[in-house]
DNA sequence: AGCACGCCGACT
DNA sequence: GTCGGCGTGCTC
């Protein structure tokens, strides 16, 4: 018997099946993790088995060496994982053993990882006439008898501290014996109980429509903020369990806390494996060995959980859909959800997508047809969605008001701190101001490293770049024309956590952003901080817009509604709407309706009504309309080649040549037919034309959706693979951002 | 990724 | 005449 076997080294060269002889009785399957000898030194090195044969069909005078071991048991594989392995080689033009080390726990290769034992003892009959002059010896003995049955060292150890080598010699005088046995290391969720809510009319009939769907087929929940999307997956997941198959769920890594493995934990106990990025190696290998033996047929996990080696998928569902955060940035540059599709076109599962914004594709494809649309448009228990309004600047500094807060909001905050709720206000900027600059000769304080200018921080009383995370001490006098003048400008959320002191003295206040959560349980911390209570108002970035529900929170203040929408970027307003609609939705998930404040200076921007009016189809409409009228995704793919180099002119010189290059080959894939197919190419410095002392350069291309496509997708990547070597270069297809 | 084979410059 | 530089090419 011969073994096809793909050698562990990320190289192109050695990127592809050796055939390795399997020795009698060792047992060999496909996905099989081996140790082979490689190259010329016969190395040993760890392979992959991709498949089985008869005959070797290599040449006569060829070799062919042996395979040594298996590491494990059981193949670590999944055929279907091997298979969507080979189908990411070829979409993604990615190492084929790049694409199946996303399948498998770092841990388990090299081999430095083991399953955790955990030790018990129990008494011999010698322990009959055991008698001793050690205190906690004896003391071991009178426990174990008093419990009369087998105890874990561990325990043993907890009731009597020190324990440790009086076992040792209990052990040695053959007073007591030992065993061990293997344990699963587990993550630490929140326990609750589960509520089980009886479902609305709404939920019953989305459960319905996603129970019809067809196998491989694609559903998007689109429902409100609080309409209760997660009882509709656990519901679904409960539905999958009964018909014997497994179900993994994606979340964003964000909103993957204890609270939310918790609610999952509270309905299906220990039948739940959690992957997340924050798990420890022993944890993250033993809940992976747990979905792999079967013993977790159920994966709660951030996006990489997507190639989870659960066996008879029967759903796969992507929560919050719209999330940037499903796309990868390292090689391969898979999207969760294409991965997502093509597992359950593999399985024969479903597909569930659920959001409150969905991502104008996604609804796009709802309402083509491709993707059954499923919408929750109520809230349960009736609850009424937030009241907002819109609180216009300009017309408050004309009334003399220069502060940061409208009157409106104001007398909202007061109202709501006195009535003893609670209130969120977002600002999509951290720091005190957002740019510092002189007066007198209009001279910006900007990174040294970056093309950007700094923010005064004053808890440091520092500028920082956000970019490259330099900081220096915020100077008294301009560095440019040597005058007194340095003042700040714009606002940042610590400016706004000291202006509710002024405004509210002693008023209990938290503030999450990226500076405050930079400790790893930080984010959670705060959450939970809030949800009890222990502040009046949160005040934070993007990152309060989604997560818990915090029952006694009735007035949502965005400080400033429009900073988003003016990013040089075709996505803009997507994702405004979506920040501002989640952010929304934070206010008045309880008995007490919720009221929301938008401050804008353009009151009028239609994308600021449609999220005024919670209006998500009304925002569809208008901002696809922007898609067609400019053949933005989806009508056409955006392609962003992104170069970097520390100097700029020869990168700018590369980049131009790059250009024509890259046109010449798209012109050559698409042919003459082909000609309109390829809308756009623009080469210019980037929008952030320097972070970090690296200089940027972009090239942008533009293709239209037609089966030419793919072709033209073919020749970017190979241009990608042709000029790896000659320095930085990054392909993003469908950028979130273009800085 | 490793490692050997291979063909040109300064050493005993 | 030999040791060693790292360019090129192969690994079942």
């Amino acid at each position: 018997m011969f073994a096809k076997v793909i050698v562990d080294i990320a190289h192109a060269a050695v990127d592809r099946a050796f055939t390795y002889r399997v020795p009698e009785g060792l047992d060999v399957r496909p996905g099989h993790h081996v140790l082979l000898p490689f190259g010329q030194g016969d190395h040993v090195k760890e392979g992959f088995v991709l498949s089985l044969s008869e005959e070797s069909g290599l040449g006569e005078g060829m070799a062919v060496k042996d395979v040594l071991s298996c590491l494990e048991p059981y193949p670590v594989l999944l055929p279907e994982q091997i298979r969507l392995a080979e189908w990411m080689q070829e979409a993604y033009h990615c190492l084929l053993v790049d694409a199946l080390r996303l399948m498998i726990p770092a841990q388990l290769r090299g081999g430095r990882i083991h399953e955790k034992r955990e030790r018990i003892v129990y008494l011999t009959d010698r322990s009959a006439e055991f008698q001793s002059r050690s205190r906690i010896q004896t003391d071991v003995v009178d426990l174990l008898k008093k419990a009369n049955q087998p105890m874990a060292v561990k325990d043993i150890q907890a009731f009597l501290p020190g324990a440790g080598p009086a076992i040792g010699a209990l052990l040695k005088k053959r007073v007591l014996s030992e065993s061990s046995f293997s344990v699963f290391r587990r993550p630490e969720y929140s326990q609750r109980a589960d509520e089980r809510p009886a479902l609305t009319e709404e939920q019953k009939k989305a459960l319905e429509a996603i129970e019809a769907l067809s196998p491989a087929q694609t559903a998007l929940l689109y429902g409100v903020t609080g309409s209760g999307k997660t009882e509709v997956y656990l519901r679904c997941i409960e539905a999958c369990l009964a018909r014997g198959q497994g179900a993994i769920m994606l979340v964003p890594e964000i909103a993957l806390t204890p609270q939310t493995v918790g609610r999952f934990a509270a309905r299906f106990g220990d039948r739940i494996a959690v992957l997340h990025s924050r798990l420890s190696a022993g944890e993250r290998f033993d809940e992976w060995r747990r979905i792999r033996l079967g013993k977790a047929p159920i994966v709660i996990g951030a996006r990489s959980a997507v190639f989870a080696p659960v066996e008879n998928l029967g759903l796969i569902i992507i929560d919050e859909e719209h999330e940037g955060s499903y796309q990868s940035e390292i090689t391969p540059r898979y999207q969760a959800l294409d991965i997502a599709r093509r597992r359950v076109k593999m399985s024969g599962g479903k597909l569930l997508l659920g959001s409150a914004t969905p991502s104008l594709l996604s609804y796009y494809r709802g309402l083509n047809g491709s993707y059954q649309l499923i919408e929750l448009k109520h809230r349960v228990g009736g609850r009424p969605l937030p009241q907002v309004s819109i609180a216009d600047m300009r017309s408050e500094f004309l009334n003399g008001n220069n502060g940061i807060f409208s009157s409106q909001l104001l007398s909202k905050l007061d109202r709501c701190l006195k009535d003893g709720h609670q209130a969120m206000l977002f600002l999509n900027r951290r720091g005190y101001s957002t740019f510092v600059s002189c007066r007198a000769c209009g001279y910006v304080l900007s990174c040294d490293n970056c093309d950007i200018a700094m923010t005064y921080h004053k808890a440091q009383n520092a500028v920082r770049c956000h970019y490259c995370g330099a900081k220096k001490p915020l100077p008294s006098l301009c560095p440019n024309c040597g005058k007194p003048f340095i003042k700040y400008f714009g606002v940042g959320t610590e400016q706004v956590e000291e202006q509710i002191q002024k405004f509210f003295p002693g008023t209990s206040t938290l503030r999450m952003d990226a500076d405050t959560v930079a400790h790893r349980d930080a984010y959670e911390q705060i959450l939970s901080a809030f949800g009890r209570g222990e502040a009046q108002i949160l005040i934070g970035t993007q990152m309060i817009a989604k997560g818990h529900d915090f029952p006694n929170v009735t007035l949502v203040g965005v400080v400033a509604a429009d900073t988003t929408l003016n990013f040089p970027d075709y996505r803009s307003a997507e994702r405004t709407f979506q920040l501002l609609t989640q952010v929304s939705g934070r206010a008045g998930r309880d008995k007490d309706p919720g009221e929301v404040v938008m401050q804008t200076y353009a009151p009028d921007h239609p994308v600021l009504r449609f999220a005024q009016s919670q209006d998500y189809a009304g925002f569809y409409q208008y901002e696809i309309a922007q898609r067609k009228k400019c053949l933005y995704p989806p009508f056409s793919l955006f392609i962003r080649l992104l170069l970097s180099d520390t100097k700029e002119e020869q990168l700018i010189e590369r980049g131009k040549a790059y250009a024509k290059e890259l046109e010449a080959d798209l012109k050559a894939a698409l042919g003459d037919d082909g000609q309109g197919d390829l809308l756009l190419l623009l080469a210019a410095p980037a929008p952030i034309a320097r972070i970090a002392g690296q200089s940027r350069y972009q090239i942008l291309v533009k293709l239209l959706r037609t089966k030419r496509l793919s072709k033209a997708l073919h020749a970017v990547y190979d241009f990608e693979t042709n000029h790896r070597e000659d320095g930085f270069l990054k392909i993003e297809i469908n950028p979130q951002d273009m800085f």
